[in-house]
DNA sequence: CGTTCCTTTGAACATAGTCAATAAACGTGG
DNA sequence: CCACGTTTATTGACTATGTTCAAAGGAACG
């Protein structure tokens, strides 16, 4: 054990944005010291209501979170989830409105994010990188809803968490902590949980997958790729992912 | 009549980002001044393939465009349309790729786009807010696949696509031209073409638009709206849209 | 332990998809 | 301007995927 304070070597939040793009000690160095400003959130507490400015950048240093959009009559779409070492609030405008609540689904740890300042061009990338990966996997949210049937959507979205966890050292193999109830992935992947409970139990009979909310076991990932014609992100021309 | 080569004095570029934010004098001229040099590509024709390189930042003149993803057996979604005046291509990376094909619809012209640079902030903030607008349109996608009914994805899609033709100047009251195949549209909607057919019909049957491919007219836009839960896109908390 | 939330199951139902055929619109060359 | 070939729109009958409603087990938690 070291200092009672100390802070761990490393974190999801310098784990992921040093895949994303190569960091200099000083860049690590100010991660680990914005990361002890941190703020607690309970589960289910709204963290930024849709269309509140948006006052400051942070990252997620645990549990999960999600954007949402509710319609009038009180349906509800999941954009997509916020993981640990995902971004929150980084936008190029001046006066960013929020465009989804943003809620805690467990309880979530945020951390303050340095600025990306002018000696620090690597943070910098990593926050431009890191912007063009949550647009890819928006856009593949849609073809999700828009022409995956549930089974396929199940497949492609573990597949694409299942990355997404790895990019931030959340993964052992191909497990993957997942703390979500039924009614969230349905909701998520525009389907009722009835549905997806179904869905998952035939899975797991077709050896697709093994274990439940909480914790999945992609069993039989090769088989998942092609069923749901998954490929990973790539973003730049560039070395990294 | 003017000189045979001169600009229009107002073209959907930049009716469009004039909208988006305040520009001066030397940044509209510096516009008019891109919008000379024009590329065609005929209808059908894909302008973009999915994970090439990005090249260079253009914008439409003329014409609809999409962008698009085609599954490994052929199923197609398309993840949204390039109106007049919408930017193709502008993205903060060094070396970004292509999200998505892009294919033209219709023949589309497209031009050249000023680099935003020091001198033209009212650009450079433009291409910002352009963007910004461009993930909510997404984001509201995301939404009308994941919880919408037929009816309802129609209905929203047209009003968003209203509010969208309206910033470039392309709508005529509620008239809105619509160059799309009733197939293009299924694409788009996460529908087929034989549902989006009958939806269209019941539409008309009940009052809520008139005209077909082609030609819309929301008939009863304030029925649509609630039909659909529509509000219309806000990006900052500045004055503009 | 009792309450609450979550998962699981069944039966009936609805929305949207599939397949196939016809009609209408469009573009092209003569 | 018209005939022809092609694309697009429309229609019908049938099917399938996913939803709704309701209830019963389980697991988690104070």
């Amino acid at each position: 054990m070291t200092k009672a304070d100390a802070l761990p070597l490393s974190s999801p939040l310098r784990t992921r944005l040093r895949a994303l793009a190569p960091l200099s000690g000083a860049e690590m160095q100010a991660l680990a010291a914005a990361e002890r400003d941190q703020r607690r959130w309970p589960a289910r507490r709204e963290m930024i209501a849709e269309g509140a400015p948006i006052t400051q950048a942070r990252a997620i240093v645990s549990g999960w979170a999600c954007r949402q959009r509710i319609l009038p009559d009180g349906r509800r779409q999941i954009l997509d989830f916020l993981l640990p070492g995902d971004l929150i609030g980084v936008s190029p405008l001046s006066n960013p409105l929020a465009p989804a609540t943003i809620l805690a689904v467990t309880e979530v740890v945020t951390c303050a994010l340095p600025a990306a300042a002018a000696g620090m061009p690597g943070l910098s990338h990593a926050y431009t990188v890191s912007a063009a990966l949550t647009e890819l996997y928006t856009l593949a949210q849609v073809t999700r809803l828009g022409r995956l049937s549930a089974q396929e959507r199940l497949a492609d979205w573990l597949l694409e968490t299942r990355d997404r966890l790895a990019l931030a050292g959340q993964t052992v193999g191909d497990n993957l902590p997942v703390p979500l109830t039924q009614e969230l992935l349905a909701d998520a992947l525009g389907l009722t949980s009835v549905h997806v409970n179904r869905t998952l139990q035939s899975m797991r009979r077709d050896g697709l997958l093994a274990g439940r909310s909480g914790m999945f076991l992609l069993a039989d990932r090769q088989r998942l790729e092609i069923l749901a014609g998954y490929r990973s992100a790539r973003v730049t021309a560039d070395t990294e992912p």
